[in-house]
DNA sequence: CCCATGATGCCCT
DNA sequence: GGGCATCATGGGT
């Protein structure tokens, strides 16, 4: 079990979204531990993405996180409702990340499911838990994670990534989702799905 | 299970 | 003022 560390996400997004597979999502918060297993992410890359929020070299104060250095959270608020958790990926000057679209409860699920619907695990339905943090604005409501995490240091210790050494899956690559305006660039095999 | 729809407010032009 | 990297709900199968 180790912490990533900044090198990590110092890569092509598409490379650290398919090797974010499988890895711990720790969260820490005033004294709560929750660890999540990451199960569904989408890459994100400015320069050849028409769905990147930072496309055409748009600075702007919400995209600026994303042309800083990597491994930061960029956090952005959507929809009017949810919000959505990207981990920033390469140097300096390049603007790219990775939206985190699925996770599953590994440790603290009660904290879990008190946040997201201020319920215990046994007075869940089965609907409620099959939907606990399997979509990018479910999983920021279960993990509490909102616009004051945007622009966290992920070598801090607020929220972090581990690897346990889980393996045993296959990865499958698809379109992404929801970007239907990108043109060509909806096309793009960029959404990785842990499988087992 | 699937699909259609409405909610709701920030961001950017 | 238009658009949006989503979700809960309600009805049909």
């Amino acid at each position: 079990m180790y912490k990533l560390e900044r090198d990590f996400y110092d890569r092509d997004a598409r490379l650290v979204g398919e090797e974010l597979l499988g890895k711990l999502l720790v969260r820490k918060y005033d004294d709560v531990l929750i660890k999540s297993r990451i199960t569904e992410t989408e890459a994100y890359i400015a320069e050849i993405d028409k769905a990147s929020h930072g496309y055409g070299g748009k600075v702007t104060p919400r995209t600026k996180i994303m042309f800083g250095p990597p491994g930061f959270t960029y956090v952005y608020f959507i929809y009017g409702m949810y919000y959505c958790l990207n981990f920033v990926t390469e140097g300096e000057g390049i603007c790219s990340a990775v939206l985190i679209r699925s996770v599953e409860p590994v440790i603290n699920i009660d904290a879990m499911c008190m946040n997201r619907y201020n319920k215990a695990l046994d007075c869940l339905t089965k609907s409620q838990l099959k939907n606990l943090s399997n979509g990018p604005g479910k999983l920021c409501n279960a993990l509490k994670i909102t616009k004051e995490e945007n622009g966290i240091d992920l070598t801090g210790d607020e929220i972090y990534l581990e690897d346990d050494g889980f393996r045993n899956f296959a990865v499958e690559k698809t379109k992404r989702i929801n970007i239907d305006y990108a043109e060509e660039a909806k096309d793009f095999l960029w959404r990785y799905l842990l499988r087992n």
